[in-house]
DNA sequence: AGCGCCGGTGACAACGTTGTCAAGACCCAC
DNA sequence: GTGGGTCTTGACAACGTTGTCACCGGCGCT
């Protein structure tokens, strides 16, 4: 700036007016500043800008499990668009379900002052994060610190597939779930056993597979169910999310035996395959999230917020076939 | 930091050095400083600081289509795995095939000072990017000016999977793309007539159908294709990427009629669904495309590069079918 | 003519950090 | 005791920008 300045005559402040299409300078003046960056190629430094004006740089911080899982990359979808509307820019990390790394990218994107922060926890306790209500917890609540926080009804969701199941007259019916350290998986596993429990049925641990991250797990697990013997084995089953449900569809690929599906999520091509799921909106939990935090940048200052994004069922044939 | 060192009466500087663990503090000054950072919750503020030091703030900028689009997010999977290995946080931003947003998203990095800019170009131009030897091209070269650049064989995986095609016995093979503007869709249209020309068969027109940029689109243009008279009709379709390939997948599940598919770009479930495809590999993509960003950052001065991603071709069964 | 006002402009400090340099304290060896 | 060295610390400027304030000249008013 200084050698636009220079360059066209005047000083740095009235450089800077013209940049910020203050009112106050005369258009001579003007022009002969815009013929000066024109022939310089000068461009704003929005760092020095943000430092000086006390503001951040308009930049949003969104800390996800994995972009390329595409419930999330919808997510940051969503959030990305909300930011643009505002003229933000998104910084996506993600953390890979390891607390220690989540850990270090909060504090980057705080130390890069962020205006605020959008967190799909990993991590085990969130009190080291100090940035206010300028935080908002996406899909898993936080632990140890109240703040805004975006949950889809998962409880829900999951009683709604089993009780689908349980309507089209299943009794055995298998689970293939995440780690059941995660809160997602917790609550769909509970609304798993209050679909049981309301219809009578008990519940048997041997249909319950947990651990399985990768699909690959969850085509192993679902493998073992199937090649249960005969009068143990699930006549049908709930995925726990879009992962497991690509692994289970993979070993059913592989059997004759009809056994009813649904899954938690939903994903493309879910229609030509017919695979019945729950639908869970990313794109809207990314929608409010960002809401929540502009909102909390507007000076909206109310205690922490919880919304739940509902769910819905939608049928599409594997999960309305009898045992 | 300045309440810290008054905190811990000692100066600013001091502090500076306990933050950055240089060498020749006093252990028990040290403890003092430490002891006023935890009281006080400081954390530096790395805008200050690379303005000070006059790199930027360990930050790439991406641009890409579309986040959501998994070829993308596999992308910037990819790029923010190679950032963070180097302690680099990534900012992406969709451009949504939009030239001026393209323009409005690149000013915004560019006044962010990130230390490089990987991008696949929207935009016709790209003269105003005077990030020096700190771009990267990907997916799409350049245009106006010269800089590294990371492309798919376009061109040698669109003519292997219609010579696989040809193989199989086709001789109407029907093509359904995007814009013809996109230069992936050239290249791949080129592909597809080398192919054929090679084979000494004739191009038919009306058989090639662009400009379908979203799967319902590209579904519509299939059932075109589809419902042209028998004489007319092709027995096989080309489908020019992952989008088009879902369309035209939905358009065949309402059909009886058994028609050769071949797409390009691989997408999860194709196993299951038995698509055949020309597998572009975009972690690869990204991974490169970051490995120049970070040799030119590194003090690489050669001349630009242009590196080429090979394809494969992947048999699932719906490329194996004759006419 | 004298007054105040206003449009246009610039000098300067400050944002929070770090590089440079210098100063003070201490120790060792002569 | 003096000189030289090391260790520890701090004062100050600078990064690129903008907010505050003051200055200057011209205008219209009384």
């Amino acid at each position: 700036m200084r050698d636009v300045a220079e360059h066209a005559g005047v000083s740095l402040k009235t450089v800077s007016r013209v940049i910020n299409a203050e009112a106050g300078v005369a258009p001579a003046t003007a022009a002969k500043v815009t013929g000066a960056i024109d022939v310089l190629g000068f461009e704003r430094n929005d760092l020095a800008r943000s430092l000086r004006q006390g503001r951040s740089s308009a930049t949003l911080g969104l800390v996800i499990e994995d972009v390329a899982n595409p419930f999330y990359s919808a997510v940051a979808q969503a959030v990305e668009a909300a930011a643009r509307d505002r003229g933000f820019l998104l910084i996506t990390a993600s953390a890979r379900e390891d607390a220690e790394r989540e850990r270090e990218l909060i504090g980057a994107l705080l130390r890069r002052r962020v205006d605020a922060l959008l967190i799909v926890p990993a991590g085990p306790d969130h009190r080291y994060i100090s940035n206010g209500l300028r935080t908002v917890f996406l899909d898993r609540p936080p632990q140890g610190i109240a703040t805004d926080t975006v949950l889809l009804d998962n409880l829900g969701g999951a009683r709604r597939a089993v009780e689908h199941l349980i309507a089209h007259g299943h009794t055995r019916i298998g689970c293939v779930a995440d780690s059941a350290e995660l809160y997602t998986m917790r609550e769909r596993l509970a609304g798993y056993r209050e679909a049981l429990h309301t219809a009578g049925l008990e519940e048997d641990p041997a249909l319950v597979m947990t651990g399985t991250h990768e699909a690959i797990a969850a085509q192993a697990a679902a493998e073992h169910l199937l090649d249960l013997p005969d009068q143990r084995r699930p006549t049908a089953i709930f995925a726990a999310n879009n992962r497991n449900t690509v692994g289970v569809l993979h070993a059913l690929a592989g059997r004759e035996r009809n056994v009813a599906l649904v899954g938690f999520d939903d994903f493309e091509l879910a229609d030509l395959l017919g695979t019945t799921v729950i639908r869970a909106d990313p794109w809207r939990l990314g929608e409010q999230a960002a809401a929540l935090a502009f909102g909390r940048l507007d000076g909206d200052d109310r205690p922490p917020l919880e919304i739940t994004v509902p769910t819905q069922l939608i049928a599409r044939g594997s999960g309305e076939v009898g045992p």
